[in-house]
DNA sequence: TTGCAGTTCGGGCAAATTTCCCAAGCCGGA
DNA sequence: TCCGGCTTGGGAAATTTGCCCGAACTGCAA
């Protein structure tokens, strides 16, 4: 690992609004002791960007068009294990927040924060701690009252199936004949399915299956 | 007006995200004709800035919580309709360019958009023209061709901020409390949305929502 | 063999939401 | 001026959700 304290932090900037990044790059470098060293628009370039680098710190928006940042997390860390990657995104949803950490990210910072937090997270996140804004943590810990699982991982054989159909769009009824069930049965398993990924919303049932690869829009 | 030439550009800063509006701060700074002589986080703000400090041009994003950004542009523009807008959102949709423009937005830019572009559009609307970057020309242009318009053409505004909120995981409630609106409206919008569209379901909603560019997944 | 744990399947019932229908205010165009 | 569209919400019936429950079936291990 690179010696921090004495070179500072090198950063590897992902995101795909090239002025943001720009933004970024000059409140991070005023800080003295973070140095913007590589940027990346795109989920593919960031881990030959990442190689090319070796930054001590990857800040990366995940809502990003091409593949999930979530894919670029898992690409990143499954052949850089000792990557540390710090999520900053506009997004705050629980769903999101776990599979970002369950695909390998170090931290989580959403775009409301002070640019304060932001920077401390980073700081965080290069010495190997775990970071996230206090509104992701309010977020989680309001989730964690509940004894779910983590994500889709948690679901079953049918419970995936049923998933994948709803998300494609299927009506209750519709599932319910496609797998020979009745309704009621499909509608407690939508319930389940909610509360196992902590999803409060369809819609948020649905981006977390497009994100997970289950179904493509 | 002031005198742009002599004095530089004054601009009013409208983001909800702290750091990126000290990106953008910095980097339109950095240009030397351009002064960031005021920030605001949300549009119920945005006009008492304007008032205060009467830039030469408001830079906006007009995906804010609280008032819809459409809101703004119309606010500032019927108090002040010398007022120049240049809106600055990471959306690109044909029906957003044009809600901006009919509700007095000067100029429509990405923020895909390179900063020189950015900064160049700045210049442009404070010389009293109209700017709109190359992708939202683009976008536009195959829009005035198309015969049959998008499935979203159909929607009111209110209709489109209320989708895009819905497509992003905002319960209903959440929704509400945005808009200032009472939840049994937004339950109606709602409805209103799903058979304007024709989604009998609010994955397809999602999905609608998605592949028109509203939201991204 | 027994028993435990997990998955699948569905009933029940109160609370919430969705589905429609309706109305009033506002604004812009004919 | 009148018409049509957008926005905002009330009302009431129909449906779904949220969360409880039990039962059958599986595999697995003691």
């Amino acid at each position: 690992m690179n010696d921090v304290a004495a070179t500072g932090i090198s950063v590897l900037l992902v995101d795909d609004h090239p002025i943001v990044r720009q933004g970024y790059r000059r409140v991070l470098e005023s800080q003295g002791d973070l140095h913007v060293v590589a940027e990346a628009d795109n989920a593919a370039d960031a881990y030959g960007a990442f190689k090319a680098h070796d930054p001590d710190v990857v800040v990366l928006d995940i809502s990003m068009p091409g593949a999930s940042g979530l894919e670029a997390i898992r690409n990143i860390r499954a052949r850089s294990p000792r990557a540390r990657i710090l999520v900053f995104t506009m997004h705050n949803e629980a769903v999101l927040v776990k599979s970002a950490f369950s695909a390998g990210a170090s931290g989580f910072v959403t775009k409301s924060s002070e640019p304060s937090a932001v920077v401390n997270a980073i700081r965080s996140v290069a010495r190997g701690e775990r970071a996230m804004s206090d509104d992701i943590a309010h977020i989680l810990a309001e989730d964690s009252l509940s004894p779910t699982g983590s994500a889709l991982d948690q679901l079953g054989e049918r419970e995936i199936e049923i998933l994948r159909q709803f998300a494609g769009g299927a009506t209750t009824e519709e599932i319910a004949t496609h797998l020979n069930l009745s309704v009621k049965t499909v509608q407690n398993y939508h319930y389940l399915i909610k509360t196992k990924t902590g999803a409060r919303t369809d819609a948020q049932l649905v981006r977390l299956a497009a994100t997970c690869g289950l179904t493509r829009i």
